[in-house]
Order: structure tokens, then C-alpha cells, then sequence
DNA sequence: CGATACCATACTAAATTGGTCGGGTATCAA
DNA sequence: TTGATACCCGACCAATTTAGTATGGTATCG
């Protein structure tokens, strides 16, 4: 059980944007700077933009900046965008992949689990993040 | 983010098992009975078998039991077994993909949403999914 | 010995992941 | 008006994972 990498990479560039967000529009370059691929991070904050998480400013002196106050953008928010709600199963959401799914007790745990990361992830804003006061590198250096 | 069907196959088939663990080994042909493609349950059952959760008896008359009590497996023994251990990214394990791991914000939400995840898996056991007392269908059926 | 049933490995098609590429469009500044 | 900057967008790609299939083997019972 794994996340894909675009959840991490869509937190740090929400981060980045948090901890920047008095500085006038951040270049996707300077995003980019803390170890994540342009181009690659050009299609995330489509994604984080599309989901009203972010603004942009075209044209030259242009960027990205955060669309809202850091304490009001929760971990749950960036992470849907990047890598859609959670479904853990089909039977979560399609309701003729199983035929007694009310009483089925797998889906109630698949039920549980979902409404406990929800509910965990929800309870972390950006804002909160700032309590850990490092900046941090997406990806390897040597040294 | 999805789960694959794994995890809810070898969920259903230890469920199965809980449920007949009196009434000798059962068969891989009966356990897919419940909507699980045979020679793909086998290779399932294969990891439940090294993981130590199953048992199982081969030639005529034979097939596979339960290794302890309903109430003495976690879903997340059986989730663990199924899609291995939770590992939300690289830099939860390895310790030189990140240069400031332990300062890392993110990867502060990330260990919190691990605890959380483990802690609700780990809270659950085969034995308490009987309180939800319907047998369901691992997938759809016409009707 | 032969039917049953588990064991093991290899193979496959389709989807997903983690990018890359190439060309567009808006804006500013000279 | 032109050119540089920088966001926008869709197509493409290799590698991996997923969800099975296929095939042959091995153990056990009767």
C-alpha cells in the first residue's frame, strides 16, 4: 500500500507556496528548486489550480500563490487534488459491484478506514505544517 | 488513492474461513465461491499461507484453514500480508532519499496518517466483523 | 493408480506512474 | 511591436503494477 508521489510533491509545493505567500507569485522554477522534476510539477499545480488550491499570474513576473490562508487549506484538500478522493474499493462508491454491500463486513471496514484517514488528514492544515519549522528537499542530494 | 483488490480478496477469504473454521479444511474451489477468480485466489492464498495465517492441507480432502482464533487476527495482519506493509513513500524507510528527514513537515503528516491507518487496521479483528452478520459477495452477480 | 487439490512459476493485457516533449497563450518591459 | 518570461495544454513514453491465465508439478486419499 502505497501513495504515488504526487500527493508528496503536491504538499510540498502547497508548503512552499504557505511559507511564501507574501512574496508576490512564486515562478514554477522556484517551486521546482526544492527537488521536483519542472515539468512534472507543471501538470501537479494544474491539478492544485483546477481545485481552486492555488492562483496563477501569467506572463512574465508571473507564478503561483495560494488561493487561501494556510490554516484554512488541510492536508485532506491537497491530497484529493492530487491524487483524487479516496476510494479504497469499487464497492465504496459503485453500488451493483456487490449485491448485499450494506451488510457486507468488509465494505463496514473499508468504511471505517476511510472515514479514519479522512478524518486525520482533514485535522492537519497547512498552517499546522509550520509547527515543524524545517524546509525540506523532495529528493536525494549527495552529501 | 485505491487499495487494490487484493486486500479485499484475502479479506473475503479470511472471513470465509473464520466463518467455517469448524468444519474442516476448506477447499480453494468453495473459498471463490464467493466471487473470486480461482487460480488468482490461489496465488493469495499463497502469501496468507507464508504469512503464517492460514493453514493448509493438500491432496484429496484437502484445503486450507484458519491458524488462529477469528479474535486473535487484525485486518491488518491480513491487509500486511496481502499488499505488504504500509509504506505511504520512500522516504518513510529509506533513509537517504531526503536530506532533513526528520525536520520534514510532510513527512510528519505522512507518519501521522501511518499511525492512524495502523492503529485503525490493527483495531479490527476477523472476529469482530461477525458482529456485521451478512455473508456478502466478492463481486457482482446479475439480479 | 488416478482423482482431488494444493504449489509454483511464467506469461499476459490493461492500467497507472512518473515523467518528457512540443507547441501554445498571456503579460510585461524595452 | 517585439521579445523574453512564464503559465497552459495535450500528446507521448518507458517502467511498473495489477489482475488475472496457463501450465505443469507435488502431495494425499481411496
Amino acid at each position: 500500500m502505497k501513495l504515488s508521489t504526487r500527493g508528496k510533491y503536491g504538499l510540498y509545493a502547497m508548503y512552499y507556496l504557505a511559507r511564501h505567500m507574501d512574496d508576490g507569485p512564486q515562478s514554477l522554477q522556484s517551486i521546482a528548486s526544492v527537488g521536483i522534476p519542472k515539468q512534472y510539477l507543471e501538470q501537479l499545480l494544474g491539478n492544485l489550480r483546477r481545485a481552486g488550491l492555488v492562483g496563477s499570474v501569467r506572463g512574465s513576473q508571473g507564478g503561483y500563490r495560494i488561493a487561501r490562508p494556510p490554516g484554512e487549506i488541510t492536508v485532506l484538500d491537497v491530497i484529493d487534488a492530487m491524487e483524487g478522493p479516496l476510494e479504497l474499493s469499487d464497492c465504496m462508491t459503485d453500488e451493483n459491484v456487490c449485491n448485499h454491500s450494506l451488510q457486507c463486513p468488509v465494505r463496514h471496514v473499508w468504511h471505517r478506514l476511510t472515514d479514519s484517514i479522512n478524518r486525520e488528514l482533514s485535522g492537519i492544515t497547512l498552517g499546522d505544517m509550520f509547527q515543524q519549522p524545517q524546509e525540506c528537499e523532495a529528493n536525494e542530494h549527495d552529501g
